[in-house]
RNA sequence: UGGGGCGUCGUCAAGCGGUAAGACACAGGUCUUUGGAACCUGCAUUCGGAGGUUCGAAUCCUCCCGCCCCAGCCA
C-alpha cells in the first residue's frame, strides 16, 4: 500500500471548516485539540458522498495533528445489520485511513446516555409522555403555528423517574410511551418543540441483543456520544443545521465532560448518479444492479470493483471542496481524477476488444519475434517486457473501414498505420465472408524495415495500433460500463421514478475478446491501461482459465468526437 | 406566507474594502510509435437584482429576487 501523501498544510487549499479551525487554534478554543468522527449508522453501504465526509473528517486530524474516531450510530435496530458495520470498516480502511483503537459504536454508550436521561428528568428537563405518535403529531404544529404542550409535559419528576425506569424495564408496549424533552412547543425551530428523546422498540439490536427495549433518538445520542469522546469539532452535513440548537441544548443540560462543536458542510451530489441510500437499496433490491458492489454503483465498494484507485478517490474529495452551498459535481471530474492517476501508475497492455485476423502476407509462417516494450512511457521505472509478433495477429476491428471517411487516419486498403512497438503495415485486401459480406480478414504487407525505426520521409503514418499476436493471445471477458443514469439528475424527473431514467446500455459484456499472453496470470483488482482503450482492472471474480476484466474508465477518445460531430452533420 | 441556510463562468471553487485565482467541461492549436498523455491559446469588464456608504465594493449597509432544508417515536 502506498504512503498517503502529506502535504504541508500551507499547500491546502482551505475552506471554510479549516478557517474556523484555524481560528480555534489561535484562540486557544478546544486547548488547540483536533478531535474529529466519522459518524456512519449502519444501514446501508458508504458511497462517494460518504468518501467526501470520511475524507475531511479523517483528512481535518491528519492536517492538524488530531484524531479521528469511527462511530456506528447504531440507534436505530430496525434498520441496522452487521454486514453494512463490516463493509464500512472495510471501505474506510480501503480509502485509506485509519481510526487505530477508537471504534466506537453510539450503543457503547446507552448504559451513561440513559442515566443523563434520567438527570434530565431529576431536572425537569424531560418527561414521559404517553401521547401517541399520532397525537404527537397533532400536537407539534405546524411551519406558521405554534404547537401545543402535551397534557403529560407537568407529571411529577419522581413520577417520571418511575415511568422511565419501568419503560425501560419492558413493561410498556413499544409506541406506547416516549421521553420527551421539555422545551418549547412555541419554538420557530420544529427540532424545539419537545422533541422524542427515547422511544420504546423490541427489535434485536446487532450488538446489545435484547438488553434494551428503548433506544434514544439521534438527536439526542449523537452530541452525548461526541461528548462522551470529548470531539472537539463535529462536522455533519447541512440538513442537520437546524438540529444544532438541539445539540447545544443536550450538551447544555447534562453534565457531559465536554462541549463539542457542530459544524456543518453540503453533502456532495453528482451528475448521472442516485447518491440515497433508500435509492441505492433500491437498485440493489430490484436487481437492477448486481449487488452494493456493481461498478456501476456509487458505492465506494462499487469504485473499488470498478478499479477506481483509493488515492485518486482522495484527491477528488480534496479538489470539490468543502462549502455550505448546495452543490453537484460533474461526474467527469471524477473521471479526470481517476484518468490522471492511472496514467502514472498504469502498465500499459494491449487488448483488442473485438478482434479482427490480420494475416502479414509477407512475414516468415513460423517466425516469432520478442518485441521490446516499455511498460509506461509516464514512469520509466515500470520498466520493459517483451511481447511475441508472428504473422498472424488480431487488429481491433474498429481499427479498419473499407470506405474511410474523411478524419479517418486508421488502417484501409491500401493504407498504412504503424503496430506499436512492431511494424508498419499496409493493408492490401479485405477478406469478406461470402454470405455475409462481413470483413472476416485481413492481408497485409509489413514493411519489414520499419521496425523501431522513425517513419520514412514522404510516408504519412498517423496512427499507431494495438494488437496481439493470434497465436499467443488469450481469450478473455471485457465488461464495458457507461453511466448509471442516461439524466444528469436522475431523480428530477417530474412526478416519474428515477429507475426510468435508467441507462439500459450502461453494460456491455464482450466475450472473444484477445489480451496479450502476461494477463492470464494477472491477480483480481490489478489494473492496466488498455492501450488506445482505457483502463481496465481485473474483476474480482476473474479466474485464470477465464479472465475477466471491467473498464474502469475510457481513455479520452478523440475521434470518436470526430465521428460523433460527422454523423450529426 | 414560521425558522434555518445559501446565491462568483455550463459545473465545482478561491476571494475576507484596493480593482475577478484555479480545476473540470468546452473550442482551437503544438507535439506524439497510445487520435492517450503533455504543452499552448481562448473561455465572468463582472460577482442574483436595485439602491446606498467609500477615493475605491464580489467583499460593508438597506430593500428586493431566487434556490435548498425542517412538521419521523429515521439518521
Amino acid at each position: 500500500m502506498e504512503t498517503r501523501d502529506t502535504k504541508p498544510a500551507g499547500e491546502m487549499p482551505s475552506h471554510f471548516i479549516r478557517d474556523i479551525i484555524d481560528a480555534d487554534q489561535t484562540s486557544g478554543k478546544h486547548g488547540n485539540r483536533v478531535h474529529t468522527r466519522f459518524p456512519p449508522e449502519p444501514n446501508g453501504y458508504l458511497h462517494i458522498g460518504h468518501a467526501k465526509s470520511i475524507c475531511l473528517n479523517f483528512g481535518l486530524a491528519l492536517q492538524y495533528g488530531g484524531l479521528c474516531n469511527l462511530r456506528f450510530d447504531d440507534t436505530n435496530p430496525t434498520k441496522e445489520e452487521v454486514e453494512y458495520v463490516e463493509s464500512i470498516q472495510e471501505d474506510v480502511r480501503w480509502l485509506g485511513f485509519d481510526w487505530e483503537e477508537r471504534l466506537f459504536y453510539a450503543s457503547d454508550y446507552f448504559e451513561q446516555l440513559y442515566r443523563f436521561a434520567e438527570e434530565l428528568i431529576v431536572n425537569g428537563k424531560a418527561y414521559v409522555c404517553d401521547l401517541s405518535a399520532e397525537e404527537v403529531r397533532q400536537l407539534r404544529g405546524t411551519l406558521t403555528e405554534p404547537g401545543r404542550e402535551s397534557p403529560y409535559r407537568d407529571r411529577p419528576v419522581e413520577e417520571n423517574l418511575d415511568l422511565f425506569r419501568r419503560m425501560r424495564a419492558g413493561e410498556f408496549e413499544d409506541g406506547s410511551r416516549t421521553l420527551r424533552a421539555r422545551i418549547d412547543m412555541s419554538s420557530p425551530n420544529l427540532n424545539m418543540r419537545d422533541p422524542v428523546l427515547y422511544r420504546i422498540l423490541r427489535a434485536e439490536h446487532h450488538r446489545t441483543g435484547d438488553a434494551w427495549c428503548i433506544y434514544p433518538m439521534y438527536d439526542y445520542a449523537h452530541p452525548l456520544s461526541d461528548a462522551l469522546e470529548k470531539i472537539t469539532h463535529s462536522v455533519c452535513t447541512l440538513e442537520f443545521e437546524d438540529h444544532r440548537p438541539l445539540y447545544d441544548w443536550c450538551l447544555d443540560n447534562v453534565s457531559v465532560p465536554y462541549k463539542p462543536q457542530q459544524i456543518e458542510f453540503a453533502r456532495l451530489n453528482m451528475t448521472y448518479t442516485v447518491m440515497s441510500k433508500r435509492k441505492l437499496l433500491r437498485l440493489v433490491q430490484e436487481g437492477r444492479v448486481s449487488g452494493w458492489d456493481d461498478p456501476r454503483m456509487p458505492t465506494i465498494a462499487g469504485m473499488r470493483r470498478r478499479g477506481y484507485p483509493p488515492e485518486a478517490i482522495r484527491t477528488f474529495c480534496e479538489r470539490i471542496g468543502v462549502a455550505k452551498v448546495p452543490s453537484t459535481v460533474d461526474f467527469a471530474f471524477l473521471e479526470h481524477c481517476i484518468r490522471e492517476y492511472l496514467n502514472r501508475h498504469a502498465p500499459r497492455v494491449m487488448a483488442v476488444l473485438e478482434p479482427l485476423r490480420v494475416v502479414l502476407t509477407n512475414y516468415p509462417q513460423e517466425k516469432i519475434e520478442w518485441l521490446e516494450a516499455e511498460n509506461n512511457p509516464e514512469d520509466p521505472s515500470a520498466g520493459k517486457r517483451l511481447l511475441p509478433f508472428g504473422r498472424e495477429l488480431f487488429m481491433e476491428r474498429e481499427d479498419f473501414m473499407e470506405d474511410p471517411p474523411k478524419k479517418f487516419y486508421r488502417l484501409a486498403p491500401g493504407r498504412e498505420v504503424r503496430l506499436k512497438h512492431a511494424y508498419i503495415i499496409r493493408c492490401d485486401e479485405a477478406v469478406k465472408d461470402p454470405a455475409t459480406g462481413k470483413v472476416v480478414e485481413l492481408r497485409c504487407t509489413a514493411d519489414l524495415e520499419s521496425r523501431g525505426a522513425e517513419v520514412p520521409s514522404g510516408r504519412s503514418v498517423k496512427v499507431t495500433c494495438h494488437w496481439v499476436s493470434a497465436a499467443h493471445a488469450v481469450p478473455a471477458e471485457v465488461r464495458l460500463y457507461e453511466k448509471l443514469f442516461l439524466k444528469e439528475n436522475p431523480e428530477s424527473a417530474e412526478g416519474g421514478d428515477f429507475v426510468e431514467n435508467l441507462n439500459p446500455d450502461s453494460l456491455k459484456v464482450l466475450e472473444g475478446c484477445m489480451v496479450e499472453p502476461g494477463l492470464a496470470s494477472a491477480g483480481p483488482g490489478r489494473i492496466f491501461q488498455f492501450m488506445r482503450q482505457g483502463y481496465f482492472n481485473v474483476d474480482a471474480g476473474s479466474r485464470a482459465d477465464h479472465p475477466v476484466f471491467n473498464r474502469t474508465v475510457s481513455l479520452k477518445d478523440t475521434w470518436a468526437k470526430i465521428a460523433q460531430k460527422q454523423a450529426s452533420q
